[in-house]
RNA sequence: GCCCCCAUCGUCUAGUGGCCUAGGACACCACCCUUUCAAGGUGGCGGCACGGGUUCGAAUCCCGUUGGGGGUGCCA
């Protein structure tokens, strides 16, 4: 046996990518770098739920995304739940040879008559002493021992628990298929995983599963259980309630870079007054002994905030064609052919300092590429509402058709036109804005404007005036 | 109900008995810069849940209270 450290992670395929899911891969993907470890990817499908290919390469696509790349040599797997089942079964038979496990015909109808009229709860055990073999409707159930079982847990610390408190649990249903508690325990023993890093919603199964490993003659692994993370109200994020799926988050332009960066910062801090850091840095710092021990917050804004400053980050050349995936796909809501790669590239640094996801780039630009940009009504009837504003958008006008069409002449004939009525660029541009772009907000104008052109930029001026007065 | 875990600004955290008048980040507010909006700069608001101990000294250790969370399946 190497005496390389073995870390898993084992989700259950349900179709999507849970953040909660992403942080506990991360941190034993980071964790098997760290330590020149392995990476062991197991799909737990046992749920009934027949194995979707898709669903396993969701998640390998997921994990790849925040760089958790199958291809490395830290990597192993996926292996899969389901094709263990002989083995699950045959621990199971053999913890009842053993003595450490016997079979129960009761219905949990049974069990909790039997609960309340004794006024506890839970199974009581009363099939420990009866010998009845496997049969129909009998499920069969470990015989907790007496007395305590100690977990030695590197985020926690050794948690006690008094095995009268730990019910003899079920190995094998009456259908005889094994039971997560049993078939997660086997697979990791038979994978040689060393440490176990998982949600601490895992932590009352761990008692059992450590008795189950010391049963099954093995030394149990090293635990690790690190809090939950939680929505506003502070309940474990849930797939009903919470946006919790990593694909949606990449959908809308949320980058790895900073998803990764965020999600390690839940629970644990890097030194230093910054949280944003080279993922190196995290690797060589982050130690499992100083993650928090209460639930994180899910925090969306600060993901967004992170994601900004991770934009802001990239190169010019990087964050143009980042943008340009985004501006070709299906999001863009002009007709691909009218989409001017170009053009965008033009004002590219104008829109890098202005969005928080990439998604928000469309509506940054739209106006270049769609042929008549959708208006904003509110705002053009309030652009449109001073005194200033059809006066100086005809002046404006004028100017455009007889200046050379470059930034420089663009803004200072609208100066000139400003200093005419006495009113400030700052309030100028409105109505400007409104008609070249439809929107009150957006990138500095003048570039769009020079990059649009004269004669397109006059039809919107021209159109916004013809709209104003009707 | 029972078992287990947890408790520092609104949020994420730093802090491991004296460097704490508790540091940083997000959010928020103000100002500066500015063609809108951002970005950037400067400043501000804001916290050790409570009560007892231990100690010369406690955010840090112990006990209790309160509050939160997780688990209590023939789900995983």
């Amino acid at each position: 046996m190497s005496t390389s450290p073995r870390y898993r992670f084992a989700p259950s395929p349900t179709g999507y990518f849970h953040v909660g899911g992403a942080r506990t891969a991360l941190y034993n993907w980071l964790l098997a770098l760290k330590n020149n470890g392995t990476f062991v990817l197991r799909i737990e499908d046992t749920d009934e739920s027949r194995n979707e290919p898709q669903w396993t390469q969701g998640i390998i696509d997921a994990l790849a995304w925040i760089g958790i790349d199958s291809k490395d040599s830290h990597f192993e797997g996926p292996y899969f739940q389901s094709t263990y089942a002989a083995e699950h079964v045959a621990a199971a038979h053999k913890l009842f040879e053993s003595g450490n496990a016997y079979y129960c015909d009761q219905t949990s109808e049974q069990i909790q008559e039997r609960a309340k009229a004794a006024g506890l709860n839970g199974y009581d055990g009363f099939s420990r002493d009866r010998k009845l073999g496997p049969g129909l409707g009998h499920v069969l159930r470990f015989r907790v021992p007496e007395g305590k079982t100690i977990v030695h847990d590197t985020v926690r610390g050794a948690v006690e628990f008094d095995n009268t408190t730990i019910e003899d649990f079920v190995l094998l249903r009456s259908n005889g298929t094994p039971v997560f508690l049993i078939a997660n325990v086997v697979d990791d023993i038979t994978m040689n995983i060393t440490h176990v890093v998982r949600a601490e919603e895992h932590l009352p199964n761990t008692p059992k599963q450590q008795m189950l490993w010391e049963a099954l003659g093995h030394q149990p692994p090293v635990w690790a259980h690190v809090p939950v993370l939680v929505n506003e109200q502070r309940k474990k994020l849930s797939k009903r309630r919470d946006k919790v799926a990593v694909e949606q988050y990449r959908e809308e332009g949320i980058l790895p870079e900073a998803m990764i960066n965020y999600l390690m910062t839940l629970g644990w801090a890097p030194s230093g007054d910054t949280e944003i850091v080279p993922l190196q840095q995290i690797q060589d710092e982050f130690r499992l002994e100083d993650v928090n021990h209460s639930p994180a917050f899910f925090d969306i804004k600060k993901l967004q905030a992170f994601n900004g400053e991770y934009i802001r980050l990239m190169t010019p050349e990087r964050f143009i064609a980042a943008a340009n995936e985004v501006l070709t796909s299906a999001a863009a809501t002009w007709p691909a052919e009218q989409y001017k790669p170009e053009l965008f590239a033009a004002m590219a640094s104008l829109v890098q300092t202005r969005v928080v996801v990439m998604a928000e780039v469309v509506a940054m630009v739209d106006f270049l590429f769609l042929e008549e940009p959708p208006i904003d009504e509110a705002a053009f009837t309030k652009s449109f509402s001073s005194d200033f504003a059809q006066p100086t958008l005809t002046e404006i006008a004028e100017a455009f058709e007889r200046i050379d069409w470059n930034v420089e002449s663009i803004k200072a004939a609208v100066e000139e036109v400003g200093a005419r009525h006495d009113v400030k660029l700052g309030k100028l541009q409105g109505p400007l804005r409104i008609a070249i772009t439809g929107r009150p907000v957006g990138p500095p104008l003048f570039e769009p404007i020079e990059l649009l052109g004269r004669q397109e930029s006059l039809r919107r001026i021209r159109a916004a005036l013809v709209r104003a007065t009707a």
